[in-house]
DNA sequence: AGAGTTCGACCGACCAGTCGGTTGAAGGGG
DNA sequence: CCCCTTCAACCGACTGGTCGGTCGAACTCT
């Protein structure tokens, strides 16, 4: 592995177990095997790991939620598999959302708004598929901003319980969010 | 107002805006119009401090929740009740939430025992409501811990968004989660 | 007087980030 | 085959600054 992904991914574990300012240079540095000042050749400033961590996270689901809701399918289908797929994300390296959540607070201001506008296109996405989901008669009427702040809440939790050794799988984890939220918005009687 | 009480909430706004290790002691002194060296007259350290706001949250979330657990009705109907007592008293004091939710992690192990343990009832306690509801044949057959984090999760997310001056009271806020979350346990046709 | 309260100077630990210097592999010329 | 140069990777000692926490003196109110 390239060595600057090498960090990144040692970087996320320890501000995951440890948290953010829990974590030093040094530990960094000890986890991938080198000394503090040779961090320093790959990483200009740990507030910049921190920013890259939360935006390549973000990256991603934003990717998959864009892709999905141009895919042809109803707007339950294609919720059922945004919501899929970030739980499967999710899974898949729970410690970087983590470090999206718990920690991107810290990320400073003028380095922090790639990530700011990520999530909050992504966050419109989601309600604008509900709403469309709304307006075709697949879900009764509600607030579609509300329900997604709802949704995203539900799934973005699990990076503090999600235990890949646990009793389900991601994807039972996934399929029950999505039957659960989804029948949470369907319109009754059909 | 008592002056410990003052400096609790102090904090609780400070560790809400900028983050516990963001805030330093002199920041809180100022906020109360001490200078620092008079706080530790009131305050022993600055993870007491901490510890002391998440164990009165979550306290209070409990409390609730053991009431409401224990009256009389449906699960359905007290699961509702948990659910909007749950967002009336986040809406109240959201900061308190973040510090719960954020921060907490950064409470030393020997100190949040009491935390965790109050966490885990809470957890549980929902799940339980769940479970019976299921067992009384109100909802459908679903994983009552995975359906609890859920819910949780979409809860407590809301101290991310909440405005009181937003576009929608606590109260409209409580019944759209009760009712969508409700919904997506209901067993269907009947 | 004296208990309760407040102050501000001070300490010590910690840590991000710097910098001058070392090493070893790769390449090139003779 | 060997010497010389170059350069990326790496090291470790150091610094500057921050901040939690302490302490004794001073002030206030009764």
């Amino acid at each position: 592995m390239a060595r600057a992904a090498e960090i990144l991914g040692a970087a996320a574990d320890l501000f995951h177990t440890r948290g953010y300012h829990a974590t030093t240079m040094d530990d960094i540095a000890q986890a991938v095997g080198l000394k503090k000042g040779s961090l320093y050749h790959y990483v200009t400033a740990k507030e910049v790991l921190l920013r890259t961590l939360a935006e390549e996270t973000i990256r991603g689901y934003l990717a998959d939620g864009e892709r999905i809701a141009a895919e042809d399918g109803s707007a339950t289908e294609r919720l059922g598999r945004v919501i899929e797929a970030h739980v499967r994300r999710l899974c898949d390296a729970p410690e970087r959302v983590t470090v999206l959540v718990r920690e991107s607070h810290y990320v400073p201001e003028d380095l922090a708004a790639e990530v700011r506008g990520m999530t909050h296109r992504y966050n419109h996405l989601v309600a604008d598929l509900i709403a469309a989901g709304i307006d075709a008669g697949e879900f009764q009427p509600t607030d579609p901003a509300v329900a997604a702040l709802m949704l995203l809440g539900a799934l973005n939790w699990a990076h503090r319980w999600y235990q890949a050794d646990g009793r389900l799988t991601p994807a039972e984890i996934g399929s029950q969010f999505a039957r659960t939220f989804l029948d949470g918005l369907r319109k009754r009687g059909e």
